[in-house]
DNA sequence: TATAATTACTACTAAAAGGTAGAATTAATA
DNA sequence: TATTAATTCTACCTTTTAGTAGTAATTATA
């Protein structure tokens, strides 16, 4: 019951990124040793949020990462929506697509309350709001 | 972010023997279609749970499975620590053993609620308690 | 005692997640 | 133009999860 390594590890990266924007580029060796990521996993990472157009790269020496956009247009949600993380509103404890009006699982109300939580936790919190928050590792 | 596969098989193969328990024992093949889980996989999810002294096993012809105990004394989070699927305390958004007094990760304070309706869902619902609720399959 | 119906055991295969290796490409600069 | 430091691409390896296959052991009963 928890988000993917992939999903952990692009958020903070993210958050990171965002809380470094004002230095500059940071490139992918500052990233791995910094938030204690394997740099080759790291880097494959990058290239999907690069892909994603989350992240903007600049190739050659002095390269880097940089957001593609205001940190404030990034939502936590839209990260785990790349790696098929994000809980969809069909989603219930014993299965998804199981529940429906009809047949609803033996803890479909008691998820009702965690899930909606959960879901707003990721949907309404961009990488502004939480790069000032915590501590980063 | 969701439960193994495993773990919801288990839960509802659980909840169904107990809604069952009063026609006697119930076997294998019967619990495969009445799930829709495959019966192969099934069988390896019964040893485990025999292994675990939650379900009773009677062997040959006319066998089948019964819980070991009153179904008022199974938690659905005992089921889920046999598949690894429980919430730990010290599990947060960010990673496990990430948190700590000291350095909290960006969603850290965001996720003590969902996290603590979800450890009460499933440490306080017995198979007793959700046997009666919902449908089964 | 033979048979049929059941669980238990051992081993394998397939798919997904996590992670690694190495070479190709790009761009700044000496 | 050669070097160096960076991203990108392709391919692979490892571990975990999910699922399958076949056979052995057990037991009721005809």
């Amino acid at each position: 019951m928890q988000l993917s390594n992939t999903s952990q590890y692009a958020i903070r990266i993210l958050a990171y990124i965002t809380d470094k924007k004002d230095l500059g580029l940071i490139n992918a060796t500052q990233l791995a040793e910094a938030l204690y990521i394997p740099y080759k996993f790291l880097t494959k990472i990058m290239a999907e949020l690069v892909k994603a157009d989350l992240v903007e790269s600049i190739r050659g020496r002095d390269g880097g990462y940089k957001l593609s956009k205001s940190a404030s247009e990034i939502m936590v949600d839209d990260i785990l929506n790349l790696f098929n993380d994000s809980i969809k509103d069909e989603q219930c404890v014993l299965g998804i697509g199981f529940c429906n009006g009809l047949c609803k699982c033996a803890l479909h109300d008691q998820w009702m309350e965690p899930k909606l939580l959960m879901q707003r936790m990721f949907r309404e919190s961009s990488l502004e709001d939480i790069a000032g928050v915590g501590c980063k590792i």
